[in-house]
DNA sequence: CGAGTTTTTGAGCAGATTCAAATCAAGTGG
DNA sequence: CCACTTGATTTGAATCTGCTCAAAAACTCG
């Protein structure tokens, strides 16, 4: 539409972001994206292991990473935590304190990570007279929910495996979104993490992905992990058991 | 603040709903409860097993029930039904259709039940110049994916017998909230509800209801519950197995 | 009251957890 | 460059929780 955009905005905007077409921005004119632009703030580099907010902190800002991925964790009162979720680069973290205005999880950098932080309360005065982010904004959220819905739906899944072949295929899914090749990944997140996702034990997950890589749908060499079987995977993700038929062991 | 409202509106408005201190119109002025007042429609009761929308049906309206409870389900490819939450007087239905647009889920009505329903667009149009009614839209909106992360804390939880009391417990603490007596209910969701909710099979569900009986913590019968021994459930609720110490058996 | 549905109860089995140990990957320092 | 440390991942064996199938009991409502 506008093609000269990234001509006119050198500096490392929204407009020049790759994620521009998944993150708040999408869908509204170049006026309004400058109007964004102002208020969106750019840190420096946040390293693996740090916290971009803790739980019990007033709701600030809602961060999107440019680059890097996130876990958001909920430390119960026993001192264990529960994964809530991994954030890609382009999904909006931080939404979890909307309800009380308080973060009811903390989100720690995977990685080292690049950040965009937009403070709540601004975001929310441009949205009221920008109609296009304020239906926006209501998509992301939505889309936030759709994911935790996800979540829920593989929780829900009794059988390790399909949650296991789930989170993958999901993993899979979102990278595409984000133009990363889905098939071949290095996982920025520990086998615990994922376990803690799934609501398995480690174990359970490491012997998990093994079995995967002896049917032959993935291949695994510690946090690596190749896809060579997407339909199967699908299939496996889907509550369908995997009899014999992949090892050509007729019965 | 202006306690004579239930006088100026006597017809069955907002203003004179006992849910407003929950709903919608919470901490938004009179002048502006009248903008909202105009837009929402109130049908005639709806009959269990009745469905406000269906998967796939686009966003029309969001929904409080005024009374009676309703439950939310997926159904998946295969034709299982997987409960993704029930909905007491004063919580908003319809939120799931936010991200997509389309529904995801379908709303059925557990008991008759009158609904208010709020036509979805014109809530936003109202709401992007009502500063208080944009703030608690939001509000609501938290509450709702607050409800969907306590959901899944609970599956993730591995016992069965503490999904099961964090189940009770919840439903205690939400149906307080709404002012109704929360230790004796009657369940309007059958045992199989519950499972599907709770990612259990239907005798789990059962057999953890009378281990908590057993146990003096509640008293079950058919779907009338009592809670006895609201300290212990909550403990239950959090992961502290119960040993011995309850049934006065020393070791 | 009786038919149908819902809930409870029982027995056996399969899958996931736990505990424990082995292996592997990556650094560190000599 | 190699021996050694540390942390992560895989593998093994035993146990136990929750599922399945099946049947009995209780509840609901014409």
């Amino acid at each position: 539409m506008t093609p000269t955009i990234d001509l006119i905005t050198l500096r490392k905007g929204c407009a020049s972001c790759s994620l521009q077409q998944l993150c708040l921005p999408a869908g509204i004119t170049l006026a309004e994206l400058q109007e964004l632009e102002d208020i969106v703030k750019r840190k420096r580099p946040v390293e693996a292991g740090e916290r971009l907010f803790r739980q019990g902190d007033p709701m600030g800002s809602v961060y999107v990473a440019r680059d890097g991925t996130f876990k958001t964790v909920l430390v119960n009162e026993d001192g264990e935590e529960q994964v809530i979720g991994f954030h890609l680069p382009g999904e909006l973290i931080g939404l979890d304190a909307l309800g009380t205005g308080t973060h009811r999880v903390e989100a720690v950098a995977l990685t080292r990570a690049n950040v965009c932080e937009v403070p709540f309360d601004e975001l929310a005065a441009v949205a009221s007279h920008v109609q296009g982010l304020q239906r926006q904004l209501m998509r992301v959220i939505g889309q936030s929910v759709g994911r935790d819905q996800d979540h829920r739906e593989m929780l829900v899944r009794r059988q390790a495996n399909e949650r296991i072949a789930l989170f993958l295929h999901g993993l899979r899914e979102r990278l595409r979104t984000i133009g990363e090749p889905g098939d071949q990944m290095r996982l920025s997140m520990s086998r615990e993490d994922i376990a803690r996702f799934l609501g398995l034990a480690l174990e359970t997950v490491s012997r998990g992905f093994t079995r995967l890589q002896d049917d032959g749908v993935i291949s695994v060499r510690g946090r690596k992990v190749e896809i060579l079987d997407v339909a199967e995977l699908d299939r496996l993700a889907h509550g369908h058991d995997a009899p014999g038929e992949r090892s050509r062991a007729r019965a």
